[in-house]
DNA sequence: CTTTTATGCAACTATATAGTTGCATAAAAG
DNA sequence: CTTTTATGCAACTATATAGTTGCATAAAAG
């Protein structure tokens, strides 16, 4: 609220944070598990049995679309919902390197208490 | 809105949701970030530098307790704020279980793909 | 040609979320 | 003892999000 300026890590940590938020509801993560089974399906075919209508089904899947987890392609009076598994990586890889940093510092100072004690 | 059942499978990704849903904001992100690199640190500490009030990044802080993305040790005055890394390794081996998924398939598509070329 | 199917879009409601200001208080420092 | 520091909590506003109902329409099926 109100002005604002953006540094260049949050402007990363901003994209970073899409694909979290776009896994980060219970319907999208399921529309997500269904397609690592089935993509392409039709958007009518993972709107079922999700406890909401088609269209507030629908407007689930338009966030999975903005955070390019699943593309849209029209085939005459359907459309087709791809998995786009590099979304899925780059998520996975953002988190690894996370822990690559925290194992780094584990490391280091492990090292330091060994050299302390030698003393 | 209204009543509704929940399967297993749904409960389950509700409780896998809400890891992803505390790293989707551009602030809780950075918060973890920040911890990556040390942890612990004061609720003041973390707080710092995100372009939002104390009180308000004490609520998204609320947000990564919640998730048990961190934990909360009160000594005296100050409040540690440690990083659980176990949520990180689990959002992270889920996401792996979700590509090892996809892989299995496009293997077993390959191999009939190549089985049926053979005739 | 008529009917059915798959989809989109708009308008609306209810709730959740992000963030603020203001005040309180226990612990530590001086 | 007084002041400063680190923190918590309540009340409030603004916006985002989840979900619904109702209607429209192009494509496919009969």
């Amino acid at each position: 609220m109100g002005l604002y300026a953006w540094t260049i890590g949050e402007i990363v940590s901003m994209n970073e944070a899409i694909i979290y938020k776009a896994l980060g509801d219970p319907i999208r993560l399921e529309m997500v598990k269904k397609l690592v089974k089935s993509s392409p399906s039709t958007i009518g075919e993972i709107s079922k049995n999700l406890g909401v209508t088609r269209q507030g089904a629908r407007k689930q899947l338009q966030v999975l679309v903005s955070a390019q987890v699943v593309k849209l392609i029209p085939q005459g009076r359907e459309t087709q919902v791809f998995l786009q598994t590099s979304s899925l990586k780059a998520a996975r890889e953002f988190i690894s390197q996370l822990e690559y940093e925290w194992d780094q510092r584990l490391v280091a100072l492990k090292e330091f208490v060994e050299s302390e004690s030698k003393d």
